[in-house]
DNA sequence: ATCATATAGTGCGAAATCGTATCATATGGA
DNA sequence: TCCATATGATACGATTTCGCACTATATGAT
């Protein structure tokens, strides 16, 4: 069934807002109570990817305004997850270093999560994400490209 | 590189978190100013999909709270672009019809959005779109039914 | 028919999200 | 050096998001 792009852009976006909606849902059940996915994805941004980066740096990996980044490095700062000091570089800028605690809550958090995570593998096999999975970062990586935060 | 598979859900769940993120930003920088991705998509469902649907099923469709629908439908109806009216076959639900003004303002955002989506056809093809698409929605679909709002 | 239980929708409050404006520091050119 | 402009971060306020609790109606068992 030939489609118009523009069409195929929008069922595209749709399925991938659904999808979104339903992974932060099942990651938010896992979580202590009070804690967002967007919290969690920092810490694990941080000991994936590297220490040390400056707010802006991780606004600009999850594509989300520097204000809504703030507000979530301030929540991860008072439960001592994160610490941020001044850069050395640059005088207006911070470097947001993930503490023990931090390193804790990531491994829990993780675990917590990998009994849904195989439960989704069972029924349906990783195989057919890692088949989609380059076309996601592509087209990421291309819009990306494309905006400024 | 052999992955667990845990790897490639959480891998494939961040790019889907950063697309959402990133069309999200595209979208709403295209409708009107106060206006959000989630009021346009509800409008874009009653038109494309049904008429006369009950709010939990919105909210079971987006697999968002039914909080959140309500709140996004209150501010559809103060905008004049749906309109609720009595379920007659359950006193309990009410049924969601678009207005007028609501097939308007969502074609009028669809011909907004249009020269984004050809944008992106023009750098990333969408037959690669095309090519993923059965694995969002094969997914989505199990994961669906693997929950309940 | 009655009553226990389930379901649809909403009010409310807490937190997240994000645009705008603001402040402080950097940077580059005159 | 001085100043115009750019950039990193945050304060603030409006809105969204969503869990909890509540009301009203429906459903099913006795």
């Amino acid at each position: 069934m030939p489609e118009k792009p523009e069409d195929t852009y929008n069922a595209f976006f749709l399925e991938v807002g659904i999808l979104a909606q339903l992974s932060r849902a099942m990651f938010e059940a896992r979580l202590p109570p009070g804690f967002t996915l967007p919290q969690f994805t920092v810490l694990n941004h941080l000991v994936r990817v590297q220490d040390g980066r400056t707010p802006l740096d991780l606004a600009r990996a999850f594509q989300v305004p520097k204000t809504s980044m703030t507000h979530s490095l301030a929540v991860l700062e008072r439960h001592g997850l994160v610490e941020m000091q001044p850069n050395a570089k640059d005088g207006r800028s911070k470097c947001v270093f993930i503490t023990d605690a931090g390193r804790a809550f990531r491994q829990k958090a993780l675990e917590a999560i990998t009994p849904d995570m195989a439960a989704l593998a069972a029924r349906f096999p990783a195989s057919r994400l890692v088949e989609a999975l380059p076309v996601l970062t592509d087209l990421r990586q291309m819009m990306d490209s494309m905006r400024d935060v």
